[in-house]
DNA sequence: CGGCATCCCGTTGGATACTG
DNA sequence: CAGTATCCAACGGGATGCCG
């Protein structure tokens, strides 16, 4: 497997940054905030202006993850006291450079997205062959 | 905090494409998956090897995901029929190209993580101040 | 050693209904 | 419009025990 393959800073990630990433990970690599740090990437939205751009997405969910952005300073929440109500969600610069950081992993999922889903249902064949007696 | 940061793409990240990335992000932005593709940057590993780095996993999560990942096409497993048996898991091209893409969000990770655990701190308290009656 | 199967419980998250 | 509250089903994931 292309021993001429040197791209990969070998020696960085070892168990305890692997730990700090995962920690990190685990509030902001779940599914619902990508998507919303994704909608937000053009510029500021309304609530129901992310609700319709994630579709999909229930307002619990919504609302969980936008008061978790918010209190952990990646997104603001602008309440215009009108009627009736407006309440604007904008990423803040910590935000926009989470986002930049979710560029190549973007990038990666989309040029992959097909070989592993090949990958996937391959493997599954196989397994399902091999499941069967010879006789 | 710079506030010349132009870096980010604007324009793209469309709902089509976050869909893509929060798909693959559910299999591969998961704690665990994290955690083993990191313990197997610097080469292959036997499977107590990784449990060992990956403190904290139980033989059950590391199982799965390992089985995963292999049909995912991002690790490899050698079996050696020896006795008692041993077994190797190794980066696939692909899981080095995964690997490489997950570095910036590391890098990330790592830059804010104290900026976020402080943002979540401050804002809490600031929750439960605002929850206390006037008088 | 390297798994797989089972039990079991805590959390996640959708659906629904109500409020300011 | 922008949430909050409640109920409940599904899933994740640890502990344990057995097998090749």
């Amino acid at each position: 497997m292309s021993g001429a393959n040197k791209f990969v800073p070998t020696d960085s990630l070892g168990p305890a940054d692997c730990k700090e990433l995962a920690d990190v990970l685990v509030n902001v690599g779940d599914k619902w905030t990508i998507l919303v740090v994704g909608a937000l990437s053009k510029g500021q939205l309304r609530y129901n202006e992310i609700q319709r751009r994630v579709s999909g997405i229930s307002q619990r969910m919504l609302t969980l993850t936008l008061k978790r952005l918010e209190t952990d300073g990646i997104v603001t929440r602008t309440l215009f006291p009108s009627v009736p109500p407006r309440v604007d969600y904008e990423l803040t610069e910590l935000g926009m450079t989470l986002r930049g950081a979710l560029v190549p992993l973007h990038t990666w999922a989309a040029q992959n997205k097909q070989v592993i889903t090949e990958n996937r249902l391959m493997r599954a064949a196989q397994k399902q062959a091999s499941k069967i007696p010879i006789r």
